[in-house]
DNA sequence: AGCCCATACCTTTCGGCTCAAGGTATCATA
DNA sequence: TATGATACCTTGAGCCGAAAGGTATGGGCT
């Protein structure tokens, strides 16, 4: 497999930026994700609690449970786990959108410089 | 749908910017991709050919066969339809990036300014 | 002549991610 | 008391991309 699935994890990339600049929970991170990007990108809760779930169950997160106006919130933290995980992310985000952009704003191909 | 699937098409995008540039066949755009991407993105010939017959189908490429040492390759070249397509997918790549990006690099969020 | 690799086309199958929608429960408000 | 907002969660379907397999020709090697 030489490209896993090569765009996917970019929802799991946002969540865990957002985490590590402070505790949130889930209906917290959807709103978040709206407001930061924009409306650019809108990830519904179907997608952000499986990613909150799954990142705990590989120890990239940690929960708390924390009890609000007789509401119960989950809040979650990076470990350092998921700061490793995040730091990954990145740079293969990076990596990958750079080439593709290299790829669709060069000219033509490689021209023969004089 | 508020993100069509947000990150999807760029397997697209890239065989439709290859194609603007010089009329290419199927097996060549494989290569080109590996090649221009430095093998940062490798689209198999089961992501390429059903992406060149999609877009014919609607109308964004056309195509003509051409008989090469005896093999027969089919040359596409993208039809005004397939450049307004085109605009549109880079547009959207980049307003998407850019919110990505805007969103993982902020220090964290609106911080006071002073 | 026989074999294998490269070229060149194509399809099918599988898995994974995302989205939409629905389901439960509590609190505030009208 | 009913509706909407908050807050959690799961399920179903759809679509895209990856891998693998399938056909056929030409060139090179032995």
């Amino acid at each position: 497999m030489v490209n896993p699935n090569f765009m996917n994890g970019v929802p799991e990339l946002l969540i865990l930026r957002l985490l590590e600049a402070q505790e949130m929970y889930g209906y917290e991170i959807v709103a978040a994700i709206r407001t930061k990007t924009a409306d650019a990108i809108s990830l519904g809760e179907g997608v952000v609690y499986p990613v909150l779930h799954a990142l705990e169950r590989e120890g990239a997160l940690k929960s708390r449970r924390k009890a609000v106006n007789g509401r119960t919130r989950v809040y979650y933290t990076v470990t350092r786990k998921g700061e490793t995980r995040l730091a990954g992310l990145v740079r293969q985000w990076t990596h990958i959108t750079d080439s593709v952009n290299r790829a669709i704003r060069e000219p033509s191909h490689a021209s023969v410089t004089i």
